[in-house]
DNA sequence: CTATTCCGTACTAGGTTGGTCCTAATTTAG
DNA sequence: CTAAATTAGGACCAACCTAGTACGGAATAG
């Protein structure tokens, strides 16, 4: 089973390709070209990130993409949640009471746990240190740790 | 985004419903019952849970399924395995030698090791845990993590 | 004004998922 | 030995979701 959507995946490069330059502005169809992904799913990636705040885009001749924020405050939890929606291990740890089970299902309040597990081991990763040089330390700077609890539904 | 197929969710229901009484064989149509679940389904739940080696069954009449093993040596991420196949963050942290961007993907090595984290998470909780009156630990025992390099691809 | 670029939305082809069903193999009961 | 019950292992199909494309509209620089 894979986690991530194959659109999540790109989404993260994308990001990734853009931390990787914070302060330049680059327009979809060149950022397309480096990332060496279709133009037109690139150009879809960017808007769900403009949406969710990732990115921020300029309007009109001499317009782009540029990251909205510095690339460590960046979590993947965040870049994954822009265009995937929020994470959630199953169907009730996200829309709660969608689910008739809720009476007589034991596990449900245990998957609540693994849920923020998960959520925080993706919150615990920012951008910064997707790029090629950079680490990935064991106990994550406290501004990434921040986003956890906002991805945790 | 949701982790977890229906299909896994389910089966870990259909799993607990075993772990709950550890020594008694049941049909699969009975199990259905008991879950509240399509029985078809949850014959085809049990016979990937048998195929994965979870459950054990017993051919013919008065026949039925029963835990391979004590539950809490049986953890989440086995079962989940077992119904969806190896988990795994992003596609090439599946199957590695299939991903042409290798060479030029800078993300590629660090989503290995959140996918590390995701899968311990996973394994880290066993069926008995995941029991009406199942504590949460925070430390689980050693018999639950020793299963989380089996499913770390 | 015009060219360029982002924005929003609608649309489609393809694959995956959830679910059913059928046949063969196996075991017990009578 | 025969029949009933049950698992094992497929094939199979409809429904949904995903990935990707396309088009018209809005904003901005020159």
């Amino acid at each position: 089973m894979i986690i991530l959507s194959k659109l999540a995946d790109y989404g993260v490069i994308v990001a990734t390709h853009l931390a990787a330059h914070p302060e330049r502005q680059i327009t979809a169809a060149a950022l397309a070209a480096e990332a060496r992904l279709p133009r037109a799913t690139v150009a879809k990636l960017l808007k769900a990130l403009a949406h969710g705040g990732i990115v921020a885009g300029a309007r009109g001749a001499t317009g782009g993409y540029r990251l909205a924020r510095a690339a460590s405050a960046i979590s993947v939890a965040e870049v994954v949640a822009a265009i995937d929606g929020a994470i959630g291990v199953t169907q009730c740890s996200i829309h709660e009471p969608g689910c008739e089970r809720t009476t007589y299902c034991s596990t449900r309040p245990h998957w609540r746990r693994i849920n923020d597990v998960v959520g925080t081991a993706l919150a615990a990763v920012s951008l910064a240190e997707m790029l090629p040089g950079g680490l990935f330390l064991a106990n994550p700077p406290i501004e990434a740790t921040k986003t956890s609890e906002a991805i945790a539904s």
